[in-house]
DNA sequence: TTATATAATGCAAATAAGTGCACCATGGGT
DNA sequence: ACCCATGGTGCACTTATTTGCATTATATAA
């Protein structure tokens, strides 16, 4: 599939401090193209592939984390506590949820199946109280 | 984000019988490019178009679901009952993890956040024993 | 500081997935 | 069996993401 390889060096590039810093900054869970289009003022000739390639990276390093909305495109956020998301079907907002529910997931897993589990992905699926309350509270 | 309407007539479709089939009767999480070259055969000018529109469509039905398995192209499969996703980072395999986790998950969320949970989905990522094997176990 | 190896970038082209539109097919009514 | 409203399809095009390649920049050594 990919890199197995840890012993990747990476270099300093400014492009990748600063988009790292940019989501950082918010809570927004941005996309690819908002943080683009953020960091473009600052390196007129910033190509969307170096904002892909920079988010592989970071991913990699375990900094950044990629949100599949379920949506057109994909979100990223750089919150590194563990915590889960409630995705709205209706307006595709994602809202954090901090709460951490089975600490011991990941164990219980690697030991019942045969799989050395790393890390785990949880999300929720539903709709949120603002589209609830536009519907009328009948969603 | 995308319809609420639960109300949309549906009409039969040779083509999305088969592709439902052809997904139910495997347990190997096929891309829809496998699913598309999979039913060429039978249907010489069928396109890949189709073959995305009719997953939608039983995605919403709820017999089909999306697996984002973190690779460059997605997933689906149409087994139904609740079970979780095992993703190997190194050879991308998905092995289905059957047990039941927490039954109450959602209607905890729902209580705890002002979300109304419909569903979750739970993945785990690491490395299965095939990969750790030829690893020679130290990975 | 200068030279050197190679990581990172920008650009363009390639892939994967989603969509508009004209035409074909299903299914309910007659 | 025939008509007709509208869902489904194929095709071409758009959007989102990834990748090859020549060039630029970082970091290490001389």
């Amino acid at each position: 599939m990919q890199q197995q390889s840890r012993a990747k060096p990476l270099r300093y590039s400014r492009q990748r401090e600063r988009l790292l810093y940019l989501l950082q900054s918010t809570d927004t869970h941005p996309t690819a193209g908002w943080l683009y289009d953020m960091l473009k003022p600052e390196f007129p000739n910033l190509s969307l592939g170096t904002v892909y390639r920079n988010l592989s990276v970071l991913i990699e390093q375990g900094l950044v984390k990629k949100i599949d909305s379920g949506s057109t495109f994909d979100r990223y956020e750089a919150k590194t506590t563990p915590h889960y998301h409630l995705i709205c079907h209706e307006c595709g907002t994602i809202i954090d949820f901090e709460e951490q529910l089975f600490p011991e997931i990941d164990a219980l897993v690697s030991k019942a199946a045969d799989f050395a589990v790393e890390g785990h992905r949880i999300d929720f699926f539903g709709t949120c109280s603002a589209c609830r309350t536009r519907n009328g509270k009948n969603s």
